[in-house]
DNA sequence: CAAAGTTAGTGTCAAAACTACACCTTTGCA
DNA sequence: TGCAAAGGTGTAGTTTTGACACTAACTTTG
């Protein structure tokens, strides 16, 4: 890091103008069988009407992951969940007000637990699946791009997918998160066997009967650690 | 992103505080068969005489990417590698006299493209073994625990390491490569059936002549992508 | 110029991992 | 009670991985 600034009278932001930072989050969930996001209807300019990933500035004592946190929780009353750093968004021009770095959040988060509410800043929050988004607001659809790739990639080295599921989930409900994923049918003997394998899921002992069907045995997650990795 | 600001008479800086954003780069390669990263000390406060991370502030109408290469060639002179961003670190209080967020970037080259000098704002620049790294300034053992980590996990999906290897050369030295960054001795013939299946390297049908033995085929990467994913 | 030293270069076999594939079980409901 | 619907299980063929040892070609030295 340099050291290119003496102490002088003038404020920083006269000598050395800063960008201003925000955090932008892509939470995905699983919906009606499809892989959706939350996004909220911008209510001022700039982009007025078009739909936008929630976030925020960040201020100026606050880490990064507490602000996306926070506006995640503001915007949409979702808390508690899965969230990882994505990547940092800075391109000149991208924000037509003033220079603006977004440094993006990947989150996860069941559908179960998710009571999505519009708040202050945001006309609406709604859900869309990921392949029928409608027109984004600055370089939101590049920035869904990059989780969309982080998220389908993770699949095969972590157990980052169990993040969309409750607590207790049938091998049945884990099996299609990862169809819905993958957007392909899976074996369902070759997938226990590998579920199993993984030694991060244990039987709860209990039974889950849903539907006029046999009951299905209920897992929670074995360990505490969010995600683990493979190999 | 919320609206949370209009426009009014008072400049930004004042209302709503702008971090300092930076960029540090995490820079590789491989010296004396040993996996090396460069510093550069400091010449001023904070943390003078520390050893740190090249980077630097980020321009006010200038791309992250840029900026990293940018500060790279400015105080080490290094130009025309890889490049590829690793994440962002804004904890508060990490940069003693404001708030600073760092953009880090991971950068790989072979020792032969390089010829690092000292810049203007850095005292000294030179290369530390990734095993005997000096006592750093700021938070940058974190980012660079980050960096290796990253590396080392991205060997088993990607050809990442190739960028650590001059445009031509032989299988004796991608292995060497290999077994410095996972520390490790592989077997010779595993390693080029591996190799050779990878579909990314190419026999350039010369021979290379160094030392008292056998010559050796050269090879060159096929395709000009700099880095592949495998599988 | 022969011998010694050094790296280049090659194939096979066993174990493990992966893939394809079909039937019975248990429940709810008509 | 029988039908619809998801739950639950094993095996065999194929592919991938990992262990392992010798000959080839060059340089240097005696």
């Amino acid at each position: 890091m340099t050291d290119s600034r003496e102490d002088t009278d003038q404020p920083y932001c006269y000598r050395y103008p800063h960008p201003a930072v925000t955090t932008d989050v892509v939470l995905f969930t699983i919906r009606d069988d499809a892989l959706q996001l939350l996004l909220i209807e911008r209510g001022n300019e700039p982009f007025k009407g078009s739909w936008a990933l929630p976030g925020g500035f960040v201020d100026i004592d606050e880490d990064l992951d507490d602000c996306a946190a926070r506006e995640l929780a503001e915007e949409t009353g979702v808390e508690n969940l899965y969230l990882e750093q994505l990547g940092t968004f800075g391109r000149p021009g991208r924000d037509p007000r003033e220079r603006v770095i977004s440094v993006a959040y990947l989150a996860l988060a069941p559908e179960e637990q998710l009571s999505v509410r519009a708040g202050d800043d945001a006309a609406a929050a709604a859900w869309f699946p990921v392949k029928a988004l409608p027109p984004l607001a600055f370089d939101h659809d590049e920035v869904i791009a990059v989780a969309h790739r982080r998220l389908i990639s993770k699949l095969d080295y972590s157990t980052i997918a169990f993040q969309l599921l409750p607590e207790t989930f049938t091998l049945g409900e884990l099996q299609q998160v990862y169809e819905t994923l993958v957007d392909a049918e899976i074996d369902k003997r070759n997938f226990r066997k590998w579920a199993q394998a993984l030694e991060q899921i244990e039987a709860t002992g209990e039974l889950r009967r849903r539907g006029k069907h046999r009951p299905a045995r209920v897992y929670r997650l074995t360990g505490r650690d969010r995600i683990a990795y493979l190999k």
